[in-house]
DNA sequence: GTTAGCACTCTCAACCTTAGAGTGCTAACC
DNA sequence: GGTTAGCACTCTAAGGTTGAGAGTGCTAAC
């Protein structure tokens, strides 16, 4: 079978051109590639009987296939995969489009908040794929303040804030025959305050129990305490808490998804909101740039699309993920370039926050 | 060519029953209705002739189409317009769906927050169709709390809680010569809450007149109040803050949707979010349950699909919307049921807060 | 007013057919 | 040895044809 292959190893030059050849070719065409379009459109210097040979070979090698005889050749996802590792000179994101996407994040409300929706909106013009981003989120987070505003005499509404800036809010309700007041709430998050200011939801637990039962106020405050600790822990277990996305039309639009079954399929991909948080967990612990390709996900929608996602953030302290989503026919190189600069601007936002 | 028809008025009770038919028929096969078919299945003691006459008539009403000569007939807008007119007895949700959407609610963190994302997937599990809902909002917010938490000596997070419970948040930077520190923002704090508490932001911008320039905090505070009067400002100029929706996948699913050009028009019709905050603002002033039927939306996305909304809250305090988006060939009465249930059950959950 | 009967129309799926693209192989060439 | 021209071969995609089936509208009889 091993017709004319010279090895099974790492390939020779010229079959590298082409496998870039064909992914570039097919990446902006999406049709199958053939020998004579590569020989016009590229400076090959040789032959189409020569390059169907090498075509043969990488085919031979599993990183590119045929829909069928008389057709082109694909990549295959193994294909990409080699062809992504080989990008070592990522392109940068162009000057132009930088300065723009610096505009925009200067146009926006200063407030962590907003930055990771922005985030995504911007990816996804750029790459024109879906943009995904994930808040900053700390895995043991410190609770900062606590407060708690009146609403009516059983019930009042409590804010935590966290270090890291993001805020969790929880209905509380006093029943039985303890109506509270605004003064005595004030007491309540003072004593709290006292307690729980700057540690985290494990080391809070123990704190609270020198709260004593027999005092109305320190025992009102031992249940709102329980409550805080109970929701800042929840908040720490939770891998990531909401990825956010935009651009999705993007990815529907590509040619690949004609058939509407297939669109289908996209579709619950971007709703998979269960694997992408697996994917973005995995993201953040890798601390690096990750690319996910086709088959390599595991997730069973998730094999038609491709995700570049990059984390941002301050590894002790809170982490989030930027990154982009689109069919395996992605403009990778460029995709790279672009959530690369991203996650790099987030993190001087963020850096600028802890400064 | 009016032949044979007696009024161009109203229809006479075998007219309107074969229509309810027709409806009925179409919205659970999803293919046009037969006059043979109407016979066999539904009770009408006529002949498929008769039959026929009454569906010529009904289609020169406007009421009903064809797709083509030799296919049977199908509803149009107006026909699915004068059924759902027609619908005095909505039939209510089955106790049994009642007491699991119940107990849902009953599951939830206590806090409004969750409370309208439920809503949206609960309608969405119940209708098998997209299930739509906005957190209640005000239209004159009143401020209820002003909190600052430093972050550094040139940065603090503002928080501020609104009466109807919701949280803004901003970043706050302090440049120049004046580095600020917790005791300071506390400060602060006191004095907008003084001035800016349980009033609205038109009436707060005025309040902070009073406060001295050449004091450093009366004048640190005036700037952070002049922010949060902005904030707030903003917010309620804004008609609808955030439109969730759940459940997406339902609609695609539909087979009318089978073509993929169709898919995505619903697909960015349900990313269209202003023109569902247009209507779900018109559904908050009107005050009741209101139904758009395909055509009748100006939105060109979405005359493929019809939508029960219904809005719930206190009309002087805080409105939201909940309900369903689903293709026009929808299970209108039981769609009705369900938003008109959940929409109660908010209602009780919101009267519950004010009470 | 209702109905049986029937000619008529249109779609949908299946089946061909053909043009074109691209291959793999062979034999000649450098 | 690698490279190339040439050519038979294969497969798809698009267009055209056909027949079955569904459902209509009309007419004439009841």
């Amino acid at each position: 079978m091993a017709r004319r292959r010279r090895t099974i190893g790492p390939l020779d030059l010229r079959a590298q051109a082409i496998l870039r050849a064909v992914i570039e070719e097919y990446v902006t065409t999406a049709t199958p590639v053939g020998s004579q379009a590569l020989v016009d459109r590229y400076s090959l210097r040789v032959s189409s009987a020569t390059v169907r040979n090498v075509l043969a070979e990488l085919e031979m090698n599993g990183l590119l296939t045929h829909p069928h005889t008389s057709a082109g050749r694909i990549p295959t996802d193994a294909g990409y995969r080699m062809y992504v590792e080989s990008i070592t000179d990522v392109v940068p994101l162009p000057a132009v489009e930088q300065l723009m996407i610096r505009h925009q994040f200067g146009q926006v409300e200063f407030a962590s908040e907003h930055w990771f929706r922005l985030a995504a909106t911007t990816l996804a013009s750029a790459t024109r794929a879906a943009g995904l981003a994930t808040p900053a989120k700390s895995r043991d987070a410190h609770i900062r303040r606590i407060d708690l505003v009146g609403i009516n005499e059983r019930m009042a509404s409590l804010i935590i804030v966290l270090r890291e800036g993001s805020i969790k809010q929880a209905l509380m309700t006093f029943d039985g025959d303890d109506a509270i007041d605004q003064p005595t709430l004030n007491k309540i998050a003072t004593l709290l305050n006292e307690r729980l200011s700057d540690i985290t939801a494990a080391r809070g637990a123990t704190r609270l129990s020198s709260l004593r039962e027999d005092d109305r106020i320190e025992a009102l405050a031992r249940r709102v305490g329980e409550r805080v600790v109970k929701i800042v822990s929840d908040y720490d277990a939770a891998a990531i808490e909401e990825v956010f996305s935009d651009g999705l039309l993007n990815v529907l639009e590509a040619p690949e998804f004609a058939q509407s079954d297939k669109l289908r399929r996209v579709f619950s991909a971007l709703e998979n909101r269960a694997y992408l948080g697996e994917l973005v967990g995995s993201v953040a612990d890798a601390g690096r740039i990750q690319i996910f390709i086709g088959h390599e996900n595991s997730s069973l929608e998730m094999q038609d699309v491709s995700l570049v996602l990059a984390p941002y953030g301050r590894p002790g302290r809170a982490i989030g993920v930027v990154g982009v989503l689109g069919p395996t026919r992605m403009l990778y190189s460029q995709a790279i370039g672009t959530v690369r600069f991203v996650s790099g601007l987030m993190n001087e936002l963020v850096d600028h926050l802890y400064a």
